[in-house]
RNA sequence: GGGCGUAUAGCUCAGCUGGCUAGAGCGCACGCUUCACACGCGUGAGGUCACAGGUUCAAGUCCUGUUACGCCCA
């Protein structure tokens, strides 16, 4: 199992003990502790190794709040309010409006880190500037126009100025056209304090060069130190004085890049990180065919992602907790670590904490020294770690024979909501380690949603009872039926109302267990016999039939919904027609009586263990008052073996139950018509069908009679089942 | 904007490869102390199967489009 988030305090081993689950709690595992750290640690000093692994600097996603980089899968979209600023670019030579080029920015701000202007290489407007250059206002920096398929000619003016770096585009505008870097925004979110331009390189990868320094670096001035936030709002007012901004900003939404539990705009800033190389996604999609989804269509969200994907995976984050990477670096003798040259741990050493622990070669006096060494400072990504989990659950080099045994696994089950980052990056590690797949099946939940279909969370705390609560009132047995109730995939709204359904059924199937073994036991070498056991058995063949064929397409949600469905008729209609000749003759040996009560057990043992990955607890309670061991480690029912002991097919045996349970119900209706009880005897009833369906009547007319309380049963042809019916004076 | 999913009785859903006179449970109405069950039993009312076209002897079921909701991704 996984292990509960920290502060969960037990509470998911604790449910899931209740709700029955059959854990074995001496395989669990966490994604904290020696364990999980040294094969995360192992894995990642293997792809190093091979270079699926490696350290880079490079454009970072940015949470400037929590300090740490940010990965693909933890974005997401939030539209904002935001505004356009309509800036003049200068145009030596002039073009078509003059010497200045028109563009429209959100992020003003940016202008200092501006690298490039670009344009759709098919917009007419501006082909004759491709290859020419531009000057940034205030900053008059030399920048060139270039031409790029991602430019929107319908957004703004249709040229856009390129930052290093505003957002995802301007990576990738800036990698594809192999353009310089100016970053001008710290990892506090904050600008650059010291920078100057001036009229000439000082070396030769100097890019803070300006036409007209002086200007530039005053204008700068108004940034330097600031928040994003009061960057922009002092460079709006630089501009408008200057002239370079025309008319007031123009309020817009839009969206922008947050991480996923971030309140801020994300930034993006160069810094070293760890990468793990994604292969390329046509060869994780055919990995990935050798992972059955269910349900399948789930496979399109892996695949999507996939096709998706933008660089590497970043595997660092700056934070306090996770897992540390098994590195040091070399400190020179001026004192500056050197990032490029990493120490590396050997497999021997892990797990390895590299704050504690000290590199091969070196010792403790020599941390932080001029001359020594440094630890890296920060810790893998939780699903750098996570996506481990079927290595570490099967002690991958360190159990090899639970090993052997277990991996690969047959089962991921998980909600859908992950497939992008727990799914997707464990097939990836696998693939990358193993060459192989980390299990053959995933199954894919859907959620727990309230009952106006939203989803529950923690903040909104929408949840009107936990799950204990729900344990205590409804039961176990409740609490899984309703969970069961929506199929894979499906989310299950929280609904009360199916819970009090589920504890019926329950209650229902011990009454009925207990009318069933109240019967006694047949004479010894009993059979069954008779028309409507019969059918009965048939039927119950071909529910287990089906419930087997949907459970192996993990359909279990149609498995419940067939065997509830004909458990109702089960004691609607053949327990009330079965009922009087199973008490039978008093001596308890006529055949007829016999052949009920083999039937009965039959049945019941068959419906318990088709309930029993429901109704664990019910199912099990039943199965104890009759038989030995746990319904849960019996055998699964063998259809086959049902029709033998039904002897065999008898397709008119069916008929004769449906038209049993036909007219049982007219009788039925009778009574409740003339408002009288169900005792209530009658006198005489005629029953009128067709000759077809009067002859398998004819079979089960006496269990039919007994069950009616029908004193004379006449039976005549018509060309519709009716029954015309005379009450005994009340 | 792209993709996926859902749309069937007041509610929760079944209806798989087209044959339905469209079902179940809950809820509702009316009854019933029936010897497994009043934590029950019986009977009944309740639906133009989101909308518009199309394929077919036949469509809730297949195709196309539209709408609404949900999710995923931009």
């Amino acid at each position: 199992m996984r292990a509960g988030r920290e502060g969960d305090g037990g509470r998911v081993p604790r449910v899931w003990s209740i709700v029955g689950l059959s854990v074995d709690w001496d395989q669990t595992y966490t994604t904290i502790g020696p364990v999980a750290t040294r094969i995360s640690q192992k894995a990642f000093l293997r792809l190093l190794e091979r270079d699926v692994a490696y350290r880079s600097g490079a454009p970072t996603l940015w949470d400037v709040d929590m300090q740490t980089a940010v990965a693909q899968a933890e974005l997401e979209d939030r539209e904002v309010p935001g505004a356009y600023h309509k800036l003049a670019f200068g145009l030596p030579g002039g073009g078509p409006d003059g010497d200045v080029v028109w563009i429209d920015t959100t992020r003003p701000e940016l202008l200092p880190a501006c690298v490039a202007m670009v344009a759709h290489p098919d917009d007419e407007r501006y082909q004759p500037l491709f290859g020419r250059t531009a000057v940034t206002p205030l900053f008059g920096v030399e920048v060139p126009i270039l031409a790029h398929e991602l430019a929107q000619p319908d957004k703004g003016t249709g040229i856009a100025m390129i930052c290093t770096f505003g957002d995802t585009t301007d990576v990738i505008w800036w990698r594809e056209l192999g353009l310089p870097i100016r970053p001008v925004i710290r990892h506090d979110g904050r600008f650059e304090r010291e920078l100057t331009w001036s009229g000439s390189p000082e070396h030769e990868d100097d890019v803070w060069v300006s036409t007209d320094p002086v200007a530039a670096n005053e204008a700068y001035a108004e940034l330097a130190g600031k928040t994003v936030f009061t960057a922009q709002k002092n460079i709006v007012a630089l501009l408008s004085e200057s002239g370079a901004m025309e008319g007031e900003p123009r309020p817009i939404t839009h969206p922008v890049k947050f991480w996923e539990n971030g309140k801020k705009a994300l930034e993006i800033v160069t810094s070293n990180q760890w990468f793990i190389r994604y292969p390329p996604a046509e060869e994780i999609i055919d990995r990935a065919k050798g992972l059955a989804f269910h349900p399948e269509y789930m496979r399109v969200r892996f695949e999507d992602w996939a096709k998706g994907l933008q660089g590497d995976w970043n595997i660092t984050r700056q934070r306090f907790f996770g897992v540390p990477f098994p590195i040091w670096y070399p400190i020179d003798d001026e004192g500056l670590i050197d990032f490029l040259s990493p120490i590396v741990a050997t497999e021997d050493m892990l797990p390895v904490d590299p704050t504690t622990m000290v590199p091969p070669g070196y010792d403790e006096a020599q941390r932080n020294q001029p001359g020594g060494f440094a630890a890296d400072p920060d810790v893998m990504d939780t699903w750098n770690t996570s996506s481990m989990s079927p290595q570490i659950a099967s002690k991958w080099e360190e159990d090899p024979d639970l090993f052997e045994r277990v991996y690969p696994m047959d089962l991921r089950p998980q909600a859908h909501d992950i497939i992008r980052t727990w799914l997707f990056s464990t097939v990836v590690k696998a693939h990358e380690l193993f060459d192989d797949l980390p299990f053959r099946h995933a199954a894919i939940s859907g959620f727990v949603v309230d009952p106006d279909r939203k989803k529950l969370s923690k903040s909104k705390d929408n949840a009107e009872v936990g799950p204990f609560q729900l344990l205590e009132m409804f039961g176990a047995d409740a609490v899984r039926y309703w969970a069961c109730g929506g199929g894979p995939g499906r989310d299950v709204a929280n609904d009360q109302g199916q819970m009090k359904i589920g504890r019926r059924l329950a209650i229902k199937l011990l009454n009925a267990s207990k009318f069933a073994l109240l019967q006694g036991e047949a004479s010894p070498g009993a059979t069954v016999t008779e028309p409507l056991d019969r059918a009965m058995l048939l039927g119950l063949a071909d529910l287990v039939d089906e419930a087997t064929r949907v459970f192996d397409e993990y359909d279990y949600a149609r498995a419940l919904e067939r065997t509830e469905t004909y458990f109702w008729t089960f004691t609607d209609d053949y327990l009330e027609l079965v009922k009087g000749r199973a008490y039978g003759p008093a001596d308890g040996s006529d055949a007829a009586a016999d052949s009920a009560k083999v039937a009965l057990r039959l049945a019941l043992e068959t419906l318990l263990k088709l309930f029993a990955p429901f109704l664990a607890y019910t199912t099990e309670e039943v199965w104890s008052w009759w038989r030995e061991g746990s319904i849960h480690r019996s055998p699964w029912p063998v259809a086959d073996d049902l029709r033998a002991a039904a002897g065999g097919a008898d397709p008119d045996a069916a008929l004769a139950l449906t038209v049993a349970g036909e007219v049982l119900s007219l009788l039925r209706k009778a009574k409740s018509d003339a408002k009288v009880s169900m005792r209530t005897e009658i006198t005489t009833a005629t029953v009128t069908d067709t000759p077809e369906r009067l002859a398998a009547f004819e079979r089960v007319r006496a269990d039919v009679a007994d069950a009616g309380k029908v004193q004379q049963l006449q039976t005549a042809e018509g060309a519709s089942l009716t029954v015309d019916t005379t009450l005994a004076d009340s």
